[in-house]
DNA sequence: CCTTATTTTCAGTAACTACTGAAAATAAGA
DNA sequence: TCTTATTTTCAGTAGTTACTGAAAATAAGG
């Protein structure tokens, strides 16, 4: 049988409870602001601050959401790269834990984020530029010139993030930073 | 009356009217990406590309909008910088044109960002911080590294944001990074 | 003052995205 | 093989955000 709390113990487990919640729920409202669905974010938040490995019910339980939300979510983020889905030997069910290292968290996300979001409007870009090639309007020349600021811009947006991130693994760049800041 | 363009004249503006279209549809669908509404990201596209401030109503019929509408999400874009308000001398109504410099427009979004999500993020941390302040579970230990990790880093970046930023006027940090790439 | 051009607001609705819950599929153990 | 635990899918629905269109407010000119 489990040993009974004291009043003290039961006060500080609540105390952390609120704080946890507070974290994910506000995690969660953070995250929709930058495009990210609430939920996932909240899932985030919550493996995040969890010592070990929960399974898609501990998650569905903490959270009070259904099976197919926490399903799609937890594999969204296994798709990111910020969740790791772990076997424990002897046993059936998953178990899911984040990447909790935070200079490789901002990495994964800047990688990805090139990769789905700034390399796409690059293309865009270019693509643009390819289509008014040629002509010579005022209009046309404006339209050009602007559109090629832009992507160039963007393409050395996307090179300086590479070189920043390339180096996950080291701790100089986020030291540098530091000193930088 | 105007004069009547030739084959090729009416040719090249069709051309140029598709690539406009592309580029400002594209940017709408790479804004909705960045947690920037649809609207919003299609009327910044439509003025950075005009060489002349539009009014209300030229917007409402390039884009295909209502009013309501356009002046909801230009009144947004004035919010953030992005666009100015200009008035023309003996005309009533409002013109509209967007600031077209790639490293400004670079910097207003990242200052804006910075203060609308970063900022509050952070305070959210430090927030939960303070809640699990002497908590002794091990529970409440990795809550607060992890949360501590976080803040910290969000705070290096805030800081390092803000002096790539601090030099919107000059060109010098822009030619720099073009080297880091 | 009144008239008219222009901007602003907002109730109602449309469009979109996220979520539920249960059924179907899968895979492990007996 | 069959049974049972677990994961996956998805039709239907809820919730959210964005948009319209028209009415109200504002401001300029006469």
């Amino acid at each position: 049988m489990e040993k009974q709390p004291t009043p003290q113990e039961a006060a500080d487990a609540a105390r952390l409870e609120a704080a946890r919640d507070e974290f994910v729920m506000q995690w969660g409202a953070i995250g929709s602001a930058w495009g990210i669905n609430r939920t996932m974010a909240q899932i985030h938040a919550l493996l995040i601050i969890k010592p070990q490995a929960l399974t898609t019910d501990e998650v569905m339980d903490e959270l009070k959401i259904s099976r197919g939300n926490a399903h799609t979510n937890l594999r969204e983020l296994v798709g990111w790269g910020l969740v790791r889905s772990v076997v424990r030997k002897g046993e059936r069910k998953e178990y899911f834990e984040a990447e909790k290292d935070v200079w490789k968290m901002f990495c994964i996300i800047v990688r990805e984020r090139k990769r789905r979001e700034i390399r796409p409007a690059i293309n865009v870009l270019k693509d643009c530029i390819d289509r008014a090639d040629g002509l010579k309007s005022g209009e046309a020349r404006a339209f050009t010139e602007q559109t090629k600021a832009l992507c160039e811009f963007m393409e050395t947006a996307d090179g300086v993030l590479s070189k920043i991130v390339r180096s996950e693994q080291s701790t100089i760049v986020p030291w540098a930073l530091k000193f930088l800041k």
